[in-house]
DNA sequence: GGCCAGGTGGAAA
DNA sequence: TTTCCACATGGC
């Protein structure tokens, strides 16, 4: 798994590096294409979490070079089961796991239907990987998603982390980030953390109406009522009939959750912009296009990987739009 | 200043 | 069953 590995002493913090194969993969397009919303851009790379851990992450050709905390790396060791004290392994396993390298991309992009606007995406999008978030964050950003761009998803995403996550600091590789020596980067808070703050605490990190659903949802998570982790054995039809139960989630969330939280290749979720991209592109002509149509269009249509296929059209369609 | 954004939920028609 | 509308916020 891990080819390479040093130990870099820098001071108050001992900083690992693991190089990791990243094979049909491309860090910024998987990282800038609305899936997910806290990493940044600092230099050559990114800074974010991936759960409790904060690294750093640069991609070279096909390869990933990865930094992270030590002491957090120590704490992950002891809390697994894994005491072989391999941890750039661990880390290795850990961020191969996150960036979802053991999806067949090449396959999956073969399943795409054939059709200009989807060879088009296909093309633009080479090495976009769908990837696997925490369930509960991933829900969480999702419930705050409704009727924002995506800039304001990541503003909302960094003020709950900055205000109910745990800070991690981060070290700098040699020669540093970009101007920067350390970074302080934030977890994401848990259900309980959130379960425990108020609606108005929650709205003075822009939530507005969505403070409401996201502390509803988070107290039947920390109550016990509802368990993330169980659901992931439910089938497609019931995951999505019980994550639309919560509070602010709706078809379109509980598609994001199956897909980027629960690794449901097929989940489709339909947003002004792919509604767009599916009526300019599919149905020109056609007046009455309700979202049940749409469905069983998009079921059918975009097969086994519809979520993969979902994923490019938006990115696609996204980017492209930008300066016009 | 109006428009739009990875929508949802409840009421009215 | 379908359509309509309120709900907050910030960038352009």
């Amino acid at each position: 798994m891990s080819v390479g590995r040093w130990a870099l002493d820098v001071g108050r913090l001992l900083v690992r590096l693991t190089e990791i194969p990243a094979p049909d993969f491309d860090l910024e397009k998987t990282l800038d294409s609305g899936q997910v919303f806290h990493w940044l851009k600092v230099g050559r790379g990114f800074i974010g979490t991936i759960g409790e851990l904060p690294i750093y992450v640069e991609q070279r050709g096909d390869g990933l070079r990865v930094w992270a905390g030590d002491r957090q790396l120590d704490r992950l060791k002891r809390s697994s089961s894994d005491r072989t004290g391999d941890n750039g392994g661990k880390l290795g396993r850990m961020v191969t796991h996150y960036f979802a390298f053991d999806h067949p991309l090449a396959d999956i992009c073969r399943s795409f239907p054939r059709d200009p606007v989807m060879d088009a995406a296909k093309k633009f999008c080479r090495g976009l990987r769908i990837i696997r978030q925490p369930k509960w964050e991933c829900l969480a950003t999702f419930i705050c998603s409704s009727m924002k761009q995506v800039a304001h998803i990541r503003q909302i995403s960094r003020k709950l982390r900055e205000r109910f996550g745990n800070a991690r600091h981060l070290a700098a590789p040699e020669g540093g980030f970009a101007g920067a020596n350390n970074h302080a980067v934030f977890t994401f808070p848990s259900a309980g953390r959130l379960a425990e703050s108020s609606e108005k605490e929650l709205r003075e990190c822009a939530l507005g109406y969505r403070a409401r659903n996201l502390l509803a949802t988070a107290r039947l998570i920390a109550n016990g009522d509802v368990d993330l982790a169980k659901m992931s054995e439910l089938s497609d039809i019931d995951l999505r009939e019980a994550l639309c139960q919560l509070p602010g989630v709706g078809a379109k969330v509980a598609n994001c959750v199956m897909l980027f939280g629960y690794q449901r290749l097929h989940a489709f979720p339909i947003d002004v912009w792919i509604e767009r991209v599916l009526r300019q592109n599919y149905f020109p002509r056609t007046r009455k296009l309700n979202a049940a149509r749409l469905r069983v269009f998009t079921e059918n249509y975009f097969g086994e990987h519809g979520g993969y296929a979902q994923q490019y059209l938006f990115h696609f369609a996204r980017i492209c739009s930008r300066g016009r």
